[in-house]
DNA sequence: CGCCAGGCTGTAA
DNA sequence: TTACAGCATGGC
């Protein structure tokens, strides 16, 4: 397998941070070495002083991949300027959690994979959504040789089990994945289709399937589809906007905010990267 | 043991 | 429209 590099200065990229966050499940960390299957070919990835070294994946695949055509100095100048202009003056917070997380990436993973991902997220933890993809992966992917596989079409998926996808910690969601597994399946221009939707159509569209509320639609598309303005809520997001953005929150309400409510006060506050400030605000923790 | 986790579905008001 | 029970499981 021939071994290139990519220069990169570790200032403005991190791997590590890049595949750990909770954007993607299936790819794992030996040594120094990440290793995954992208497109059907084995990927390794090494972070170095020098760069990225990499294999199993063309330059401009990888550039997508991980996101690094994003211009992040742009991005973190419209998401300042937007702040500014909401409340008048500097967000304190936002800038300490930026500065713990500003190097990762939104990655432009395959719509399909991060769609089980994220079915199989809902209401539990990053490291168990982990083992739970990979367990999917080893056990129904299909063989790439070396031990790994690549994640099941949906069509295998489709024809699982209920028993054996609770046998990969599935849980409830094993019902979710077979029907939304048999729809994608039988309408294979469903998730083409999405790319060409607008955000709110899309959304709604992703919705239409079991399993997919508007956290996990947000997540794939924000994750798959390079849409940078979604913007997933969950628990941790919410608490975190809960205590340091509710008094300035311009539509104060006596009970919970929706799940609408706090992504569009986002979208509102951070501007059309919000996603991106998102994952900045979500990302800086241990995983 | 109890509580929490990148929530969703179904039902009831 | 909002509220809420139920859901499987691992981590801590």
């Amino acid at each position: 397998m021939n071994t290139h590099i990519l220069p990169l200065s570790q200032d403005l990229f991190d791997l590590d941070l890049t595949l750990s966050c909770g954007q993607i499940f299936g790819w794992k960390k030996t040594g120094d070495m990440w290793s995954g299957v992208h497109k059907g070919s084995i990927v390794s990835l090494i972070q170095n002083d020098e760069g990225i070294v990499y294999s199993g994946i063309s330059e401009s695949a990888l550039f997508r991949f991980l996101g690094l055509h994003d211009d992040m100095k742009k991005i973190h100048s419209s998401i300042e300027e937007h702040i500014f202009s909401y409340r008048n003056g500097q967000d304190n917070f936002f800038s300490t959690q930026y500065e713990l997380s500003k190097r990762l990436r939104i990655l432009r993973q395959d719509p399909w994979e991060c769609l089980v991902s994220f079915i199989c997220s809902a209401n539990s933890n990053v490291r168990t959504i982990g083992k739970r993809i990979n367990l999917i992966l080893d056990r129904h992917g299909t063989s790439c040789g070396k031990g790994k596989c690549k994640f099941p079409d949906p069509c295998v998926l489709a024809s699982c089990s209920e028993r054996e996808l609770r046998d990969c910690l599935a849980g409830y969601r094993a019902p979710y994945l077979i029907k939304t597994a048999k729809y994608i399946s039988t309408h294979p221009d469903f998730l083409p289709s999405i790319a060409q939707m607008s955000y709110l159509d899309a959304k709604r569209a992703l919705m239409v399937l079991s399993g997919v509320g508007p956290k996990v639609a947000d997540c794939v598309l924000l994750f798959a589809f390079e849409r940078l303005e979604a913007v997933p809520i969950d628990i941790r997001i919410r608490s975190i906007i809960e205590h340091q953005y509710a008094p300035i929150i311009k539509f104060q309400k006596t009970g919970r905010y929706s799940y609408d409510d706090l992504s569009l006060f986002c979208q509102e506050y951070f501007g059309p990267y919000a996603g991106y400030a998102q994952q900045f605000l979500f990302a800086t923790r241990d995983f």
